[in-house]
DNA sequence: TGTTCGTGCTAAATCGTTATAGCGCGTACG
DNA sequence: CGTACGCGCTATAACGATTTAGCACGAACA
């Protein structure tokens, strides 16, 4: 019932319970153990399925190769496959991962911070949640290898991995722009999350660049924790109040989603009465006819990066900042087209 | 740096360790410790902000309050989903989660197995891979607490927690003959996954019973693993093979996936010129034009389930055996019209 | 012959907690 | 007046590993 205990074996090798860990932990020759004995504990060892207890090796060491993964959404698409990559590299370097979701609220993102220091996790990889901030600068200040994914803090200098999302909602505009669309509308959410907002201001640079407007009156936020029903008609109110409008960008795949089903129930054709494009990209949006155009964003590439950036403040203590931004790519589908410049 | 222990605070109160524990696990009372020093201590635990290790709490009481989740594929949706509420469930009890993905393959899942093992984990919820037996009979035998999830083990009695496939399956041929559909086809994949198989027969013993037919040329196996192309081409050329054909079931919701996307390149019209429906919700089916049809998993039942019943082993031990079948619900969308009837 | 050194191993402390056994003191009881 | 008991607390061992310091022995050297 119970393990197998370094004890047992030294009892059976008749060695001290030392020589079992040395031989154990590749230090055989460092400490210059015999070749016989060596070889004795080491069959033993195999024969009864020694298992090293990590909970006392982490007691002792202060290392328990654990790491805490808070996201926002765990079932979302773009997380779970984060998570997946995460867990996958983690396991390379013999590291487990334990998982929680915020739901983007700070009460959630708390709590999971301190159960994470509870369980000694020896590195954190966060998604923070708007006003985190402290909560941060604690760790950061406690020296804790940590990195940001997804989103940053803008006042608080750390590591980070996420998407160029200006640049991304940048190129969402002007290709938009390029297809001769017109009257161009935004759709985002009323979230303070950074990211958001860089959307928005890649978007809107863009427009500018191009001498398009982007009047207040083309946006719409859609409350942050709406239902279903209640984005969608709020979408479909907002698409009702400009007449002749021609494409809208929505900020981050869900909202899409709504927008798909929103000028669906308004009887609208994507991609022949209106335009629809997405960042992140969705099953969905790859399935749907048509297809909806999206901003992509490296999701494999974000995983890899965050884990590579963590294991180096894990095994290195060099104070030195990692801040890694990836290149977010567009895929063309049907949902905007060519349009006929209508001649001013 | 180094976290506050129990004996910072002893040393500080001018009490024992052995006080300070009994009282910060609310023992006071049963201890005899006077209020005087319990609130001193509570009051200096709360002000040094006092965090108990949950290593050497674990190494002492053989409990790490840690579960195990083993999926066949985090990132996938429904496992996605499940682990966010499992997670959830966990937590109310004060369990954490470490996951893992096997991709249906025995070596991982073994490798997870014993990772966890080493880990120390209080229980398992398992997906268990083809030929997963040994081990967890294993574990069975050992007498760990394990819940068996979205499948199970015929020859092992163990716990799990499952939708009833037979069941989903079932109604779903009922439905396609209800609606008049005549020529039915069904496809799987070549894994021998118990809920696979019946799924399978479910179809096939509703189609019976109708006395429908479910001939061996009506019935398609895609390899698992294959890729998309892969995957759809086979597809393409199964329903090519079949003139008249005018519904298809899918076992599940990727090869229902595959599919949408095969029928459109052959530039039939879901809904009109052939039915799909499909295992699996998904929400590329919940918002494609057509919507279509499925017989939906119970994901928040399921997964509130399986902590319950670990939950229950983990807390006493007796040795019933718990078996949890859930209903499967059909999802009727358009992908699936009231046909008329050929009159014969 | 006495000292030094290398070899091959081990004793014991330690990590932070919990659990068991029991200590010293005062009071009550026969 | 001796003892039994209740009270409030503590000493200590234990969980299973790692790590530091060092022991015993024989060989080599002066």
């Amino acid at each position: 019932m119970k393990g197998i205990s370094i004890k047992d074996i030294a009892k059976q090798a008749g060695v001290s319970p030392t020589t079992v860990s040395f031989v154990l932990n590749g230090k055989a020759k460092e400490k210059r153990i015999s070749d016989q004995v060596s070889k004795k504990i080491l069959k033993l060892a195999a024969k009864l399925k020694y298992k090293p207890n990590q909970l006392a090796r982490g007691l002792r060491t202060g290392k328990t190769k654990t790491i805490g993964l808070i996201v926002e959404d765990i079932a979302n698409h773009f997380f779970a496959n984060v998570a997946k990559i995460v867990e996958e590299e983690a396991d390379k370097f013999g590291y487990k991962v334990l998982y929680g979701s915020t739901e983007d609220n700070l009460v959630k993102a708390r709590g999971l911070l301190e159960v994470l220091e509870y369980r000694q996790v020896d590195g954190y990889i966060i998604t923070p949640t708007p006003n985190l901030d402290k909560e941060i600068e604690v760790l950061k200040n406690s020296r804790k290898p940590m990195v940001l994914m997804d989103r940053y803090l803008p006042q608080i200098p750390t590591n980070y991995v996420m998407v160029n999302n200006f640049q991304g909602a940048y190129d969402a505009a002007e290709y938009l722009i390029e297809l001769g669309y017109q009257k161009i509308a935004l759709v985002t959410t009323t979230s303070e999350q950074i990211q958001m907002k860089e959307r928005f201001n890649g978007f809107s640079a863009a427009m500018k660049a191009h001498r398009a407007n982007l009047p207040r009156k083309m946006c719409k936020k859609i409350p942050f924790g709406a239902t279903n029903e209640e984005a969608v008609s709020q979408i479909i109110e907002f698409i009702k109040g400009i007449p002749g409008l021609d494409a809208i960008f929505f900020t981050t795949n869900y909202l899409g989603i709504y927008g798909i089903e929103s000028v669906k129930e308004l009887g609208m054709k994507i991609g022949e009465d209106v335009a629809l494009i997405s960042f992140d990209d969705h099953d969905l949006f790859r399935l749907h006819t048509p297809g909806i155009t999206c901003v992509a964003q490296p999701i494999h590439d974000i995983a890899r990066n965050v884990i590579q950036v963590l294991m180096n403040e894990l095994n290195q203590h060099n104070n030195q900042i990692n801040q890694v931004v990836l290149p977010a790519t567009l895929i063309k589908r049907e949902s905007c087209r060519k349009k006929a410049k209508t001649v001013a």
